[in-house]
DNA sequence: GTCTATAGACAGATAGAC
DNA sequence: GTCTATCTGTCTATAGAC
């Protein structure tokens, strides 16, 4: 049973998750949070000390996701090559997230990456990427490509990054489509 | 001759281009670009109205530089695969930089398409983005490659803008030294 | 009475416009 | 260099649950 705390704590973190990757961190203001949240700014404190710490939540929760993602597919999908097209197939499924606001983890590591006194912020991002690295390693190895795992896993994630990237700059989901047909194909032929 | 006055605009537009940059445009103010060109921000006003106006003329050098070098190494470079060459080469000889605040083109339209408010500064990454798409395509059509040549260059940049993503994300420069070796092995089995 | 949670006003700093 | 708006961050009075 959560705590009504516990559950206004959610709601915040939940109307800042999404501002923060519509409009972007810096263009977020409190005002605009409490106004999605329905909750007033000035109990932000009671549950943040600063944006910062607000944004910790955000990353957290996006790591988070993720991580229980790549589990899930690990439990429900035997074959390491199903479990690398469901991956490849993320930025396709959120395509019109993905051409309107960027990736979700790729736009924000760039905003962050621009701030000078680095912080903890920066390098939970970071932290995400590497786990989705890791998890990519995993497949490659058990299809018996442990000597390129770390190659292979850096190929597709910079593929995928790219093709959101570019697709988002120019609003047009050919960039997504096209690069996703790429990397399945390279699935296959691995 | 250059006037004073283009002299002083210049100056103004070079510190802005070199803030935007390190810092963002979002978390750079009028302050910091007089005191990086030793200019009054009360003057700014009379070279340009707003910061967006400003924005939009850093934008334009931005494309400027690429217009010229992408003619450069047309009547510089015979061949178009020497041509594509050079270019895959971009990352990796401004590697430091764009290990540290990423690719100038990239990143500065991965923070502008957050904004809400459709404005003209964000359609400028994109013209410029299309610039070097248009140029690829020559090339590979001149390689004998015109069905395929959108194609192939929409592949080339993605891979690009992905590797110095990540780059930057990890301030590792292995993404961009591995991922531009294998576009150049990519140009060479054309 | 005490703890959790809420609301609104307000200070100080800083932004961009002029 | 001034003006005004807006930002993050702080303070305090208080409501309600137990």
């Amino acid at each position: 049973m959560k705590s009504k705390g516990e559950e206004q704590k959610g709601r915040i973190v939940e109307a800042a998750n999404d501002l923060f990757y519509r409009r972007g961190v810096g263009r977020t203001s409190f005002a605009d949070i409490a106004e999605a949240s329905g909750i007033q700014k000035g109990n932000f404190y009671f549950y943040f000390k600063t944006k910062e710490e607000l944004l910790l939540a955000v990353l957290q929760r996006r790591h988070d996701f993720f991580a229980r993602l790549l589990s899930e597919w690990e439990t429900a999908l035997a074959e390491p090559k199903d479990r690398l097209h469901r991956m490849v197939d993320i930025p396709l499924r959120d395509r019109d997230d993905v051409i309107r606001y960027g990736c979700p983890l790729g736009s924000i590591s760039a905003e962050l990456g621009k701030s000078l006194p680095v912080s903890k912020s920066q390098t939970q991002p970071q932290a995400t990427f590497r786990l989705i690295l890791d998890w990519m390693e995993k497949q490659f190895t058990a299809l018996g490509r442990k000597e390129d795992a770390a190659f292979l896993s850096r190929r597709l994630l910079s593929h995928m990054q790219g093709a959101s990237l570019l697709g988002h700059a120019f609003e047009d989901d050919v960039w997504i489509i096209e690069e996703t047909e790429d990397l399945h194909h390279f699935i296959d032929t691995l």
